[in-house]
RNA sequence: GCCGGAGUGGCGGAAUUGGCAGACGCGCGGGAUUCAAAAUCCCGUCCUGGCAACAGGGUGAGGGUUCGAGUCCCUCCUCCGGCACCA
C-alpha cells in the first residue's frame, strides 16, 4: 500500500507542511494592520487533560480553522489563537493521590495536546500560546480581581466606578463606613450557605452543582454557611439580559442565558404582623391577586420567625427549622414533590383589606430569593394551591378566568389559574383585566407607602472562592483587626506557594493555609498580616483569555489598548453549548466590567456565537472510556491523515447536531482524497499526469467549476462545511471523468479544498508548478454567468403528479413553457380531452396544470 | 411539570426555505481488472407489483391550508437538551 513514489502518502506530505507553516510563520498575525479588515476568529481552549484530545475537539477546530483559512484567501487579517485552561481539578486530584506537583502533570498533559492539535494542521499563530496556568498570564487575572475588588457598583449610572468615589452616609461610625464599603465592593466577602462538597473537600458554584450532585465526579452537594469570596454578578443582570438583543447567537443559547438570569417584575408588598411592630415585606408578580391572599409564608431561615412564633408554636417551628438545614440540595428537590410546612401562630394584616392571615413557614419558600416570604394566593398560584389544599388553609378566586367553564371550577375552589383574567372579589377593582389592575393596585399600594414596584432575577451572586490549591491565589491580605486589604499592583504575580501535600483539610480550610512561610506576611508599614488562602474557580482565567490572545507576552499591561481597539470583538467564537451559562455568562460579566473601567471599547465580547455537537461513539453512545467506544484521533491520523481526519469530521452532518461515529465514513473521505490526488499526479512519478494540460475548459466542466466555487464559499459562510465537500466530491468525480484535465480548473479546485484538506492542497498546488504557499492566494472567484445553465430541465405536472419533464432555454419566458407544456404528449394524455383551469409555471422549477 | 430542539432509505445525512423527496458518502448487489486478493473503475440500490416500459405508495401518527407541504397551521406520539418550588 502506497509503496509507488508518487503514491497518496499523506503521512510524509502533513509532517512536510506543519514543518513549513511553523518554520515560515505562515499563520502569524499582524497587529493592526489598517490594510485589511481584521477577523478575529476563537475556539474555546481546552483543559489540558490526562486523556488527551478527544474526537470531539478538532470538530470545532476544524470548523473555526476553515473559517480562518477561508477568511485568509478572501484577503482579511486573521487572528486565529490557541490556548490552556489549564487550571483544572483533575491535576489537583492527581498530585492528591500520588504527590506530584500539578504543574508538572499540567505541563505533561499540555506538551502531549500541542503535539495532538499541531498534528491536525490548523492554523493558529502558536506565537501567541497561553495557558491559565502561567504567572505572567494569571498575574492579570489577579489584576481584574483587585480591580473588582477596589470598584462598586452605580445604580444610578449602572455601571462601575472606583470605590474611593462610593459615598458614605452620614452619620456612621468608622466601623459603620467600614463595613459600606465592604458591602458595595464587587468582590466581598459573605457568610453564605454555600453548595459544600465533602468529597471534592471545597464549595461549588450553583452553576456547577447538577441535579444535587458535583457537575464534576457526580458527588454529593450539601448546604453549609461558610465564608466566601463573592462577585457581584447580579449587578449586571439587567446589562447581562439587555445586551443579549445585539449579539448574533443562536437563540437557544440567549434563551437559556435569560432562564438563567430569570427577571420578575412585580412589586413588594408591606404585611403587617399583628401584635408586633414589624412588618413582613413579600414580593409578587400578581400584586393584582392581593385579594385572595389568605396566608402568608416564610423561608425557615427567615430572620423574623424565631420574633412572632407564638410559644404554642415554639417547638414545632424549631423542629422544622433544624430539619430543613440538615437537608441537602438533592434531598430538597426529592422532598419537593410533596408540601411541608408549620404555622407559626403569628397573624399578619392583609394590607388591602385588613384581613387576619396566618403565618406559615415552609422550605418552598427560598431565603435567597426575594425577601424570602411570600404572600400566598392559593386560587392562583400552582404551589400555595397545592400547600392551601394540603393543609386545609382557605381558597379566595380573585382572577375570573376567560373561559366560563374554567370560570366555573376555580369558582369552586377546585381549580387553580395562574393566567391572566378580570378581577373579582377584589372590592373596587372588579371587573379590572390583570394587566391593569397590577398597574393600578401598585399604584395604590404606593401612594399609601404599602409597596412599591419591584424586579427581582434568579442569578445570584457569583461564589468566587474554592478550597483548592490549583487556581490562582487570591491577591489579598487579612488584617488582624479583620479589615481586607489588596495587595499593590506591583507585587503580581501572587505565585502558588509550594506544599507539602495537596490534601484539603476537610474542615473547609483550604491546602494554602499549610504554606506558613507564603500565608504569613508583613506589611510594609510592619502590620502582620495573613495572605487569603482559598484560590479562584477554573471559570476566573477562562473569562478574559480572549484579550490576552491580543498581547500575549505584554509584560506591562494584559493588552495594549490599540491592539484591543484593533482586534475586538470576536468576530466568531466556536464552542461547545456545554458553556452555554456558565464560562459564557462570567466572561460577558467581566467584559462588561472592564468596558465600565474603558479597558475595552465593546459591549460585548463575542460578536457570533456557534456550537458544535457532540460526537457520539459508533455505538451511537456518548463516547466513555467504560463503554470502549472512543475513538482516538491519534490513531485516525496515523490510519488516514489529518486531511481525512479533518474532512471527515466537516462531512458527518451539521456542525452543531449530535452525530455518531463512523469508521467507514472516514474512509469514505479518504477515498475522496486519494481521488483527488490521483487526478492530477501520476502515481508512478509523481509528476503531474498528462491530462493535465493548459487547456481551454468546455462549457459544461466551466459551469460545474464556477457552481461549484460558488456552492463551497456560500457554504463556508453559513457552516454548511458538509454539503461544500459534497460539492467538491461531485467536480471530482465528473472531473475524473475527462480525459484532458485543464490547469484552469483543477488549480481553483485545489484552493477551494484547502481550507478543508489543507496538506493535500499545498503538496498539489506546489507539484502544480507554483513555489508559494497558497495560504494567502485569492479564493477563486465565480462567473455567476458561467454558473448559470443554458438549458433547464422542468418537472411537468398534471394535478400534482408529475407526468414528464421538458427541457427549455434558461432565459425561456412564461408563455413559451406553457406552450411547451401544454404540447408535451404525455400531458396531452394525461389530460384526455379536458380544458386545464390554471397553469402555473414555477420559472427554473416546474410546470403544474391544473384540469 | 415547564421551556427549547429534533423525528426523512439498511446507516450518516441532502432538499434553492412552499415547487421534481432521498444530493453526497457509507453499506449492500452485480460486472470489469487480477492467477487470486486488496486497491481501482463501471452499473444498480426508498418501498410494493412487474422481465420491462410503467403503475401505485412514501418524509413519526392523524387532521387542515394550498394548484402544490419534508417545509406552514392544529392535535397527538417518541427521542434529545435545559430548568426544576425563583412567588
Amino acid at each position: 500500500m502506497g509503496t509507488a513514489a508518487g503514491a497518496y502518502d499523506f503521512g510524509q506530505i502533513e509532517k512536510k507542511w506543519q514543518q513549513f507553516w511553523e518554520a515560515n510563520r505562515t499563520f502569524k498575525a499582524t497587529d493592526c494592520d489598517g490594510s485589511k479588515p481584521k477577523y478575529y476568529i476563537l475556539d474555546m481552549f481546552p483543559y489540558p487533560s490526562g486523556q488527551g484530545l478527544h474526537v470531539g475537539h478538532p470538530e470545532g477546530y476544524t470548523a473555526s480553522d476553515i473559517v480562518a483559512r477561508y477568511k485568509r484567501m478572501k484577503g482579511f487579517n486573521v487572528l486565529h489563537p490557541f490556548g490552556w485552561d489549564a487550571f483544572g481539578l483533575p491535576a489537583e486530584q492527581h498530585a492528591i493521590n500520588t504527590g506530584t506537583h500539578p504543574e508538572a502533570t499540567t505541563n505533561a498533559n499540555i506538551t502531549n495536546m500541542r503535539r495532538q492539535t499541531k498534528s491536525l494542521g490548523f492554523s493558529y499563530d502558536w506565537d501567541r500560546e497561553i495557558a491559565t496556568t502561567d504567572p505572567e498570564y494569571y498575574r492579570w487575572t489577579q489584576w481584574i480581581f483587585l480591580k473588582l475588588f477596589n470598584s462598586y457598583f452605580d445604580d444610578a449610572q449602572q455601571k462601575a466606578r472606583p470605590i474611593k468615589e462610593l459615598p458614605i452616609p452620614e452619620g456612621l461610625s468608622e466601623e459603620e463606613k467600614r463595613r459600606y464599603v465592604e458591602d458595595h465592593r464587587l468582590a466581598y466577602q459573605a457568610d453564605v450557605p454555600v453548595n459544600w462538597c465533602p468529597e471534592l473537600g471545597t464549595v461549588l458554584a450553583n452553576e456547577e452543582v447538577v441535579g444535587g450532585v458535583s457537575e464534576r465526579g457526580g458527588h454529593s452537594v450539601i448546604r453549609k454557611p461558610m465564608r466566601q469570596w463573592m462577585l457581584r454578578i447580579t449587578k449586571y443582570a439587567e446589562r447581562l439580559l439587555d445586551d443579549l438583543s445585539a449579539v448574533d447567537w443562536p437563540e437557544s443559547i440567549k434563551k437559556l442565558q435569560m432562564d438563567w438570569i430569570g427577571k420578575s417584575v412585580g412589586a413588594e408588598v408591606c404585611f403587617r404582623i399583628d401584635g408586633f411592630d414589624q412588618d413582613i415585606w413579600v414580593f409578587t408578580t400578581r400584586p393584582d391577586t392581593l385579594f385572595g391572599a389568605t396566608y402568608m409564608v416564610m423561608a425557615p431561615e427567615h430572620a423574623l420567625v424565631d420574633i412572632i412564633t407564638t410559644d404554642g408554636q415554639k417547638q414545632a417551628v424549631k423542629d422544622y427549622c433544624e430539619a430543613t438545614a440538615r437537608k441537602s440540595d438533592l434531598d430538597r428537590t426529592d422532598l419537593a414533590k410533596d408540601k411541608t410546612g408549620v404555622f407559626t401562630g403569628a397573624y399578619a394584616i392583609n394590607p388591602v383589606n385588613d384581613e387576619r392571615i396566618p403565618i406559615w413557614i415552609s422550605d418552598y419558600v427560598l431565603i435567597s430569593y426575594g425577601t424570602g416570604a411570600i404572600m400566598a394566593v392559593p386560587a392562583h398560584d400552582d404551589r400555595d394551591f397545592e400547600f392551601a389544599t394540603k393543609f386545609e388553609l382557605p381558597i379566595v378566586p380573585v382572577v375570573e378566568p376567560p373561559d366560563p367553564l374554567d370560570a366555573e371550577k376555580v369558582e369552586r375552589g377546585e381549580l387553580c389559574f395562574t393566567g391572566n383574567g378580570t378581577a373579582i372579589n377584589s372590592g373596587a377593582f372588579d371587573g379590572l383585566p390583570t394587566p391593569q389592575f397590577k398597574e393600578k393596585i401598585t399604584a395604590w399600594l404606593a401612594e399609601r407607602g404599602l409597596g412599591r414596584k419591584a424586579i427581582n432575577y434568579k442569578l445570584r451572586d457569583w461564589l468566587f472562592s474554592r478550597q483548592r490549591y490549583w487556581g490562582e491565589p487570591f491577591p489579598i491580605v487579612h488584617l488582624p483587626d479583620g479589615r481586607v486589604k489588596g495587595i499593590s499592583e506591583d507585587e503580581l504575580p501572587l505565585r502558588l506557594p509550594q506544599v507539602r501535600d495537596y490534601a484539603p483539610l476537610g474542615t473547609g480550610e483550604p491546602p494554602l493555609a499549610k504554606a506558613t512561610d507564603w500565608v504569613n506576611v508583613t506589611l510594609p508599614d510592619g502590620t502582620p498580616a495573613r495572605r487569603e488562602t482559598n484560590t479562584m474557580p477554573q471559570w476566573a482565567g477562562s473569562c478574559w483569555y480572549y484579550l490576552r490572545y491580543l498581547d500575549p507576552r505584554n509584560a506591562d499591561v494584559g493588552w495594549a489598548p490599540e491592539k484591543e481597539d484593533y482586534w475586538m470583538p470576536v468576530d466568531l467564537y466556536i464552542g461547545g453549548a456545554e458553556h452555554a451559562v456558565l464560562h459564557l455568562l462570567y466572561a460577558r460579566f467581566w467584559h462588561k466590567f472592564l468596558y465600565d473601567l474603558g479597558k475595552v471599547h465593546t459591549k460585548e465580547p463575542f460578536k457570533k456565537l456557534v456550537n458544535q455537537g457532540m460526537i457520539l461513539g459508533e455505538d451511537g453512545q456518548k463516547m466513555s472510556k467504560s463503554r470502549g467506544n472512543v475513538v482516538n484521533p491519534d490513531q485516525v491520523i496515523a490510519d488516514y491523515g489529518a486531511d481525512s481526519m479533518r474532512l471527515y469530521e466537516m462531512f458527518m452532518g451539521p456542525l452543531e447536531a449530535m452525530k455518531p461515529w463512523s469508521m467507514q465514513g472516514v474512509q469514505g473521505v479518504h477515498r475522496f482524497l486519494q481521488k483527488t490526488w490521483r487526478l492530477m499526479v501520476d502515481e508512478e512519478s509523481g509528476q503531474p499526469l498528462a491530462a493535465v494540460q493548459d487547456a481551454r475548459a468546455d462549457e459544461e466542466t466551466l459551469r460545474l467549476l464556477h457552481q461549484t466555487i460558488r456552492k463551497v464559499g456560500g457554504d463556508i459562510e453559513t457552516f454548511g462545511f458538509n454539503t461544500a465537500i459534497s460539492a467538491m466530491m461531485i467536480l471530482v468525480n465528473y472531473l475524473g471523468r475527462l480525459d484532458v484535465r485543464p490547469r484552469s480548473v483543477l488549480e481553483p479546485l485545489v484552493l477551494i479544498l484547502s481550507p478543508f484538506a489543507p496538506h493535500l492542497a499545498e503538496e498539489l498546488w506546489q507539484r502544480l508548478g507554483h513555489r508559494e504557499s497558497l495560504a494567502h492566494e485569492p479564493w477563486p472567484v465565480y462567473d455567476a454567468a458561467l454558473a448559470q445553465a443554458r438549458e433547464i430541465e422542468l418537472a411537468v405536472q398534471v394535478n400534482g403528479k408529475i407526468k414528464d419533464r421538458i427541457v427549455v432555454p434558461a432565459e425561456a419566458d412564461e408563455d413559451s413553457i406553457k406552450a411547451n407544456a401544454l404540447g408535451n404528449e404525455k400531458v396531452v394524455e394525461a389530460l384526455n380531452g379536458k380544458t386545464p383551469k390554471k397553469v402555473i409555471v414555477i420559472r427554473s422549477r416546474l410546470v403544474n396544470i391544473v384540469a
